[in-house]
DNA sequence: GCGACGATTGGCT
DNA sequence: GCCAATCGTCGCC
């Protein structure tokens, strides 16, 4: 049984199905991952796109290292780093179908139902207790532990989602049927 | 210094 | 289906 490592020195768009089916864990707590969205510096819908800031720092960081923004206010997002350093381009986590540490999940997000632990990037955030101070570290360290998919996954893409430019682009991935998306695709 | 807005969610109509 | 909540960041005055 091989494990190919993921190569995040690669474009956004090239690693975000990649990305689908890997296990994903926050101290022990996560799943699968079923959906995702890249992002690049190139066009309008990405947090890069007008260059760097305070914000935005760590997509212009490393590869393989993690973006943490806030979202409307409210909510922690996670986002992996991707292609060469200084590119601006990532890949948001949206979903993950939980497998470890489903009570720490009900507790932190107050609700029981699974598909509702995991299924948003908003969810995705409280269930594994993201936090900014995750902002610009590695996905191979602590807290984190990431490994690829080893089985070939059925990945359907489709256009991103709560964004009002680059709407042609095809840069939603998921899990075909996984009932654990924030959104079916269609 | 200030105002508009967002890679969302959940509750109400 | 619609809309308020909520606040950090950015753009502009």
């Amino acid at each position: 049984m091989k494990s190919i490592a993921i190569d995040f020195s690669q474009p956004s768009h090239i690693v975000a199905p990649q990305l689908i089916g890997a296990h994903f864990f926050v101290n022990g707590v996560g799943g699968v991952i079923v959906e995702v969205e890249a992002y690049d510096q190139s066009e309008p819908a990405s947090h890069t796109f007008s260059g760097p800031s305070v914000r935005n720092m760590a997509m212009f960081g490393a590869p393989g290292c993690a973006y943490v923004y806030r979202s409307y206010g409210i909510h922690w997002c996670l986002n992996f780093v991707c292609a060469p350093e200084g590119h601006g381009a990532g890949v948001l986590i949206r979903a993950i179908q939980p497998t470890q540490g489903l009570d720490v999940m009900r507790e932190r997000r107050g609700v029981d139902a699974e598909k509702l632990l995991c299924s948003g990037p908003g969810r995705v955030g409280q269930a594994l207790e993201i936090v900014h101070a995750f902002n610009g570290r590695s996905l191979t360290q602590k807290p984190f532990h990431l490994s690829p998919a080893m089985t070939p996954i059925d990945v359907v893409a489709g256009p991103r989602i709560g964004i009002s430019k680059a709407m042609d682009l095809p840069w939603r991935f998921g899990l075909a049927g996984s009932p654990f998306l924030s959104k079916p695709f269609r």
